[in-house]
DNA sequence: CACTGGAGCCAC
DNA sequence: AAACGTGGCTCCAGTG
């Protein structure tokens, strides 16, 4: 597959935007390494003590039998043959291989005790294994600097390596405060993160030129996320708490927008109910018990041969999705032509600049043009933000990236300067390089408190004259 | 013993 | 016509 730069402005992206991140990498993350040390010693005790009281379950000696000296206590495979070969509970699916699923969502209607707690070591464990551990690994000198990759993306996205620097921990909030912890600003100083805020949605937009998306992303008193959650689950804009915005955006705006259907997505939307707590903004109505109020009481047969049946959730779902293909019809026929483009030519170009080439699937020609050039922008934006550091000589360091957000380390006298300089620079200064960007673009500030841990981020936001604590 | 691929988990 | 995109890392299981 031949994959190349285009464009002179896309090489001089890639070239400027390597040399950015060499400095990043230079700079590196300070890292609490006596809590790091700390934090190991005591996540492996209680390891040790887990995985002793899981030995003494009865389920275990089942286990044993099965399994004798192949006994690995830490095997998925081998704890799904026990318990769904052996104890006969019902598997939800199989994998690509025809083995058991193993995944923690496949024991979901398992009510055995073993079963959760082996769970909650294994999330212990890969918090120990995958980031404690790789962090230690790779610290010099009370330093981490992972690698930034512009090379090994389809999309022209980027990577990071050694250790992996984007998949930190922070939707469970026990491990991504484990985590998290480690990471501290120098001595007197900041951790300042900046996002782009709605950065997919917005460049989807402004990709495929649609109307009523350009509305949607230029109206600050508009929410995609959220009135698509509200529409899912039959509730008013303001009854949206913020799960059910999370599952709007995660389980319908973001899987239709890259190529999923209603099948696939009421499934997951309906799972979401299932949890405990997924209730209402008003905190008292369980999201399921509002539907079943609402005259929807079951998922329906989510079999995409057979025809929904009025309803169901399967069914709603479905006109929620007919409903968001008439709203933004625009969308739904620049896609079916750009896919149609595609299959003429084999190839594609990004709007900043760089050509595609090859054989790809009809869902990464929806998804590559709005991941990549969203990328860029926050490329672009690092590249502008180093420079304009280092001509005001500023002592603030640029230590990661994470797709659509900057992470720096930041002396409290250079604070003010430096966000104002980064959102001039991530909103305005950006526009005026890129024509093709027509929708407003937003910043969403955290600052952690001086001398603290990257855990502790907590918004700020610009008051007219200074930035604040929210 | 070295290596490989599957499956799972973490992020955006 | 087909059915969610991109990565990195670890552990396990199997191979030679």
């Amino acid at each position: 597959m031949k994959i190349q730069p285009a464009t002179k402005e896309a090489f001089q992206l890639l070239l400027e935007g390597s040399l950015a991140l060499a400095q990043v990498e230079a700079n590196g993350i300070r890292i609490d390494t006596e809590y790091l040390n700390k934090a190991t010693q005591q996540i492996e005790t209680e390891i040790k003590e887990k995985t002793e009281a899981l030995q003494k379950d009865k389920t275990f000696r089942i286990w044993k039998r099965e399994f004798g000296d192949k006994t690995k206590i830490g095997s998925g495979d081998q704890l799904a043959h026990v318990i769904f070969s052996k104890l006969k509970y019902k598997c939800p699916g199989k994998t690509a291989t025809g083995k058991y699923r193993s995944d923690q969502s496949a024991f979901e209607d398992v009510d055995l005790p073993f079963v959760k707690d082996w769970f909650k070591l294994d999330k212990l464990k890969n918090a120990n294994g995958t980031f404690l551990n790789g962090i230690r690994r790779e610290v010099v000198d009370g330093y981490l600097h992972p690698s930034f990759n512009l090379n090994t993306v389809e999309t022209f996205r980027g990577s990071s390596s050694s250790p992996n620097f984007q998949n930190i921990p922070i939707r469970n909030p026990e491990i991504g405060k484990l985590i998290r912890q480690c990471f501290i600003p120098r001595k007197g100083r900041v951790l300042v993160e900046i996002d782009f805020g709605a950065l997919e949605f917005r460049i989807s937009a402004a990709f495929w030129a649609d109307p009523k998306m350009i509305e949607y992303a230029s109206d600050k008193t508009k929410d995609i996320h959220r009135d698509q959650a509200a529409l899912c689950y039959k509730t008013s804009n303001d009854q949206v708490s913020k799960q059910m915005r999370y599952a709007g955006k995660n389980q319908f705006v973001f899987p239709e927008i890259y190529g999923s259907y209603y099948v696939q997505m009421a499934r997951k939307l309906w799972e979401s109910t299932s949890k405990e707590n997924f209730k209402l903004k008003d905190d008292k109505t369980l999201v399921r018990d509002w539907l079943a109020n609402n005259g929807i009481k079951s998922l329906g047969k989510c079999n995409p041969r057979q025809r929904t049946r009025p309803g169901t959730f399967e069914h709603h779902i479905k006109e929620v999705e007919d409903d968001f293909n008439r709203r933004f019809n625009v969308f739904a026929s620049s896609k079916e032509k750009w896919w149609r483009d595609y299959q003429k030519r084999g190839w594609f170009r990004m709007l900043t600049g760089f050509i595609v080439s090859g054989v790809y699937s009809r869902n990464f020609l929806m998804n590559c043009p709005i991941q990549g050039p969203g990328f860029h922008c926050l490329l672009w934006s690092l590249i502008e933000l180093q420079k304009w550091l280092n001509k005001y000589k500023f002592d603030t360091l640029i230590v990661g990236e994470i797709h659509d957000n900057i992470l720096s380390d930041v002396p409290i006298c250079e604070l003010q300067d430096f966000l104002y300089a980064a959102e001039r620079i991530m909103t305005k200064e950006i526009r005026k390089a890129w024509k093709w960007i027509v929708v407003p673009l937003e910043v969403e500030v955290d600052v952690t408190p001086v001398d603290g841990n990257w855990h502790q981020k907590a918004q700020w936001i610009e008051n007219g004259s200074e930035w604040v604590p929210k």
